[in-house]
DNA sequence: TCAAAAGTGTTGAGATTACACCCATGA
DNA sequence: TCATGGGTGTAATCTCAACACTTTTGA
């Protein structure tokens, strides 16, 4: 942008496209709709949609179709700027170039995605991405991006809290990682581990029984974002499996 | 993009912009350019441009430009997406997204940076950084996401090696370390770390003397892209300090 | 011979894993 | 009482920081 201008400037069209996911029914899901219009009518996709005028802000954009897609506040949730996807073929019809964002939400969350008229629902990501021809478009690439990301996040980040209620217990949370991650973790070693953590979790110094058993203590996100001591995905560990 | 469309689709200019890092003479180091036009000229900026035509491809015109700034081979160094960037007012000129992508390449890289025949130039990121008003537009908010993204990758790839030339003894690589996080760290059990890693090296079987003492072995970078078991640079560590 | 860098060995601190064991509730 | 999940204790293993010490060169 800061060289000498050509004659003419190509202009692009600048879509936001959202990877929104949730753990519904003990899946790790993301949002979809389908799609009423050509191409790839009736196929599944990302939400997403134009800037909305010339001049609104990317994030902005992705605030509002946040907003519009889940029925949720963007300021209360955990979203973040993915990548930009901007292959010239990758909409026949125009060139489109899509800044695509990630979100994570609670489950459940908004009872069904409103607000807007188009189908929207929750899909098993294993089940997308093992059928290479589900999404429209290249949102298969970007939900594999985006489902990478996620996961990877979870190892040094505090963000697995986002998929949780306002206050759930260190069971609920591992629960969590097990689905994401699609691996068993040690309960007795995940709650000294996040324990551990400096502010990873505040004590409400309530306690409850929703999961059975003896009470346990409900806690809400701490202030903490990163992990200094990463959560590895990656060490041995036990036999892998749906979580739970 | 995959909703009805609105009546009027807004479009937008869009650029590429780079990152590129080096070592040069043991400082971390950014290519910038010198404006040659308003706004801000005079003053320096990352290197970029429009797309070159309406189809031409992100990552091709990142290459695009990457050759011509610094005179190598795109297939030959390390380049990945950064980030978008695109607050509605952040050229005055008119409405600019620009996708913004990280480089780093061997020091001494290109004699002088060359192809264009602008003024172009490496500088200390530090003393950029320290002057929130030395780069124009938002340069020095991307600027400083990009130091921020290498300096993390350090920890838990292998790109380190895309600063070294084509084969380098484990000082060399250690002084890359050293000087991307303005710390020391021990020889001695840096040596050990990274041999450890699966994958890391490749010894070619040479070795050399050009860092005096005894010959140290030559090795190249191996296969392996991920450290499962990070260099962390924020544990507790020797006395911080500019690397040697 | 000496300085300098390369490289190996070892020890103690702290983190992780695996698992025994006890706790508190609902059924 | 029992099943179920919550939570603590602990020993073996692993990792890493710290540093003593040997090796191999050039000057």
């Amino acid at each position: 942008m800061d060289r000498d201008e050509p004659w003419t400037i190509p202009l692009v069209a600048v879509t936001v496209d959202l990877a929104v996911f949730t753990i519904l029914e003990d899946r790790f899901s993301v949002l979809l709709v389908e799609r009423g219009i050509q191409p790839d009518l009736g196929s599944l996709a990302l939400p997403g949609g134009f800037l909305a005028t010339a001049d609104e802000d990317l994030a902005t954009a992705a605030a509002r179709e946040l907003a519009e897609e889940t029925g949720l506040d963007p300021n209360r949730i955990h979203w973040e700027q993915l990548a930009t996807y901007g292959r010239p073929d990758r909409d026949p019809r125009r060139r489109v170039v899509t800044v695509c964002y990630l979100a994570l939400v609670p489950s459940p969350p908004s009872p069904s995605p409103g607000g807007d008229a188009r189908q929207a629902g929750w899909h098993p990501v294993d089940e997308i991405l093992a059928d290479p021809g589900a999404l429209a478009f290249d949102h298969g690439e970007i939900l594999a991006d985006a489902v990478e990301r996620a996961r990877g996040k979870l190892e040094y980040t505090t963000v697995a809290t986002s998929f949780c209620g306002p206050d759930f217990t260190v069971s609920e949370l591992r629960h969590v990682y097990e689905t994401v991650w699609n691996r068993r973790l040690d309960p007795r070693n995940f709650q000294r581990k996040v324990l551990t953590v400096p502010d990873f979790l505040t004590p409400t110094g309530g306690s409850t029984t929703r999961n059975g058993g003896r009470p346990a203590a409900l806690y809400r996100p701490g202030p903490a974002q990163l992990i200094q001591l990463p959560i590895l995905r990656t060490r041995a560990d036990l036999k892998p499996g749906a979580g739970d």
